[in-house]
RNA sequence: GGCCCGUUGGUCAAGCGGUUAAGACACCGCCCUUUCACGGCGGUAACAGGAGUUCGAUUCUCCUACGGGUCACCA
């Protein structure tokens, strides 16, 4: 054995055509210049092809700090784990940046990437994890582990029987001590090796760290020989991200807070790496109610985790947005409450309004924004959203709506644009529910008719209205009509009046006004009547009103 | 189990040593109204527990309980 091989040599031959030293790499990713307090951020999920909440959540608080600040705002990719990468993921994610109005700086796009501080796919970034790895060779402070996977299971197992910490350090760690020369002829002989730090970290030592979200905290140092670069050459998370956050020269890292246990591994290496931290903002995971405890949203487990959920159930990408949005910061809610009009760009987003406790999912919240956020968009927007949701998930509705343009909009238009806009529905597929009965091949009765009404009655309510009911009736006219109806069946005309004594008629206008909503839309909510059977036009209501008279009760 | 984070009404949450402890969602009631919504008004409902510091703790400190996260050649 080459007693005078050292870990210099072992770096040559550990990366044999990497360059020696980082400085090739830093004036190639100079400093950005940027004014001062602009932020760097970026968004960096792995392309499963499974887009969530908490990647719209951080991607979403990404995106604000950094143009608020007046920063960059980027794309990565972490496909550091070829087993899980599904194919199209990119393109997926891509697209969730556009629906959701993400726009970015730089990164990595469908066929490349765009800006200088790239490559933006961590596996086309070889070799500057290399470099750095190389340096940390040289310098003692990483090196190749020869350990299989049973190897491992049993020094975890040794481990648990004498109650000691698991994992790959100090003592445990079997090849951190073998001499260069030693390593060498494992490497020359083939042997399959991962790369790993050597810490010099002692837990007994406590770091202290500022993170944005949670606040001041202390932890032991790190002490685990953490895996660098994985067997294939490929680095692990935890040396990507130090790697990649410094050259691209992120200031802020947004990240699930699952991630602060490892923080102080990412301390040490940039520590090591000699670089300057970026800030951290760890954010609370979105939980969820099951029997008697929270939990944090599973992926197995909860579909409304999926982005696709809410875009099949036809949430348009504003209302999610605003929700999310009142997560983060609290003030949210009041600032929309004052500006109901604001682009969502307008509101001052800060990292200090961000909770540090995990937040409950709530579906009525969200249908209650939803809600909201539609009765504020124009026919126009409503209309484009919903078709584009009814082409992808209901085709036949799709075409309904196509049919007639016109008259699918003016639908939409009743009850919008007022002071008080009426809030319907918050979903496009609530909304399909709520047009449903505009259409001949989707109306059906499913209302009932009021119940001091019989079959008799019913039959003469319609006839009589239909004697009069003449569509070019402006409202006023229309209601005398429905009124004279009442009055003609002995039910009170006035509201007021029978509500202050009921029994002194059998019913009343609004019983008359109930039968004959049932009777044209099929059920006990729709707006306007009038404008109803004006949009709905004379053939259409005469008919219901005749098959009514029909089939009434039962 | 070790380490770390958290705990104000059913939910999201203001609060940052002295408040009648905001507001929103949900729920209930009333009003408006041709119905249903919308809207308006009102109501039920909370500082996890215990010690300390202090003239005074929701707010500061410690302990306990509970909840969550993490301990991979996954991110």
């Amino acid at each position: 054995m080459d007693t005078a091989f050292n870990s210099h040599n072992l770096a040559d031959l550990l990366f044999p055509d990497t360059e020696d030293g980082t400085q090739a790499l830093e004036a190639r990713f100079p400093p950005r210049a940027l004014p001062s307090g602009a932020m760097v951020t970026r968004f960096a999920p792995s392309p499963t092809g499974f887009l969530h909440l908490g990647n719209l959540y951080g991607a979403l608080a990404d995106e604000r700090l950094a143009h608020r600040s007046g920063g960059v705002f980027y794309l990565r990719v972490e496909d550091t784990d070829e087993k899980r990468e599904v194919p199209g993921a990119l393109e997926k994610i891509l697209e969730m940046c556009g629906e959701f109005g993400l726009a970015l700086d730089e990164g990595a796009t469908a066929d490349g990437d765009a800006g200088v501080y790239g490559p933006f796919r961590q596996r086309r970034r070889a070799e500057i994890y290399h470099i750095c790895a190389k340096e940390l060779v040289r310098k003692g402070l990483a090196y190749p582990c020869f350990c299989t996977e049973e190897a491992l299971d049993e020094i975890r197992e040794k481990q648990a029987s004498v109650k000691a910490n698991p994992g790959y350090y100090g003592a445990w760690a079997v090849h951190r001590d073998m001499p260069p020369g030693a390593a060498a002829e494992l490497v020359r002989a083939g042997k399959p090796y991962v790369l790993r730090l050597r810490s010099p970290g002692d837990p007994a030592r406590r770091v202290k760290f500022t993170d944005l979200v949670k606040g001041d905290t202390e932890f032991p140092e790190n002490d685990q020989d953490v895996v660098l670069l994985k067997s294939d050459g490929i680095p692990t998370y935890h040396f990507a991200h130090v790697v990649d956050d410094h050259f691209m020269r992120t200031t802020h890292v947004v990240r699930g807070d699952e991630w602060l246990a490892t923080l102080p591994i990412h301390v040490q290496l940039f520590s090591l790496m000699g670089w300057p931290m970026p800030e951290y903002l760890h954010t609370a995971p979105i939980m969820k109610m099951e029997g008697a405890s929270k939990r944090k949203l599973s992926k197995r487990k909860d579909p409304e985790l999926a982005l696709d959920f809410y875009r099949a159930k036809g949430f348009c990408p504003a209302a999610l947005k605003e929700y999310i949005l009142t997560l983060q910061n609290s003030n949210f809610e009041e600032w929309r409450d004052q500006n109901p009009a604001a682009p969502l760009s307008d509101f001052p987003f800060s990292f200090k309004k961000m909770n540090p406790a995990g937040a409950l999912f709530d579906m009525d919240k969200l249908m209650d924004v939803a809600k909201t956020v539609m009765s504020r968009q124009s026919a126009e927007e409503v209309y484009g959203g919903l078709l584009a949701w009814a082409e992808a998930y209901e085709p036949e509705f799709a075409l309904m709506l196509r049919r007639d343009e016109g008259y699918a909009r003016g639908i939409l238009s009743i009850g919008r644009g007022g002071p008080k806009p009426r809030k319907d529905f918050g979903t496009y597929s609530e909304a399909k529910e709520y047009m449903a009965f505009f259409y001949d091949g989707l109306f059906e009765i499913i209302g009932a008719y009021p119940e001091n009404m019989g079959a008799e009655l019913l039959k003469t309510v319609f006839g009589r209205f239909a004697e009069t009911y003449d569509p070019r009736d402006d409202n006023s006219v229309w209601f005398e009509k429905v009124k004279a109806v009442a009055a003609g069946i002995g039910f009170a005309v006035n509201m007021k009046d029978y509500k202050k004594n009921p029994d002194a008629h059998p019913g009343s206008v609004g019983d008359v006004a109930m039968a004959l909503r049932i009777a044209v839309t099929g059920r006990a909510q729709s707006p306007d009547l009038c404008e109803v059977m004006r949009l709905l036009g004379e053939v259409r209501v005469r008919e219901r009103l005749n098959t009514a008279q029909g089939v009434t009760h039962e």
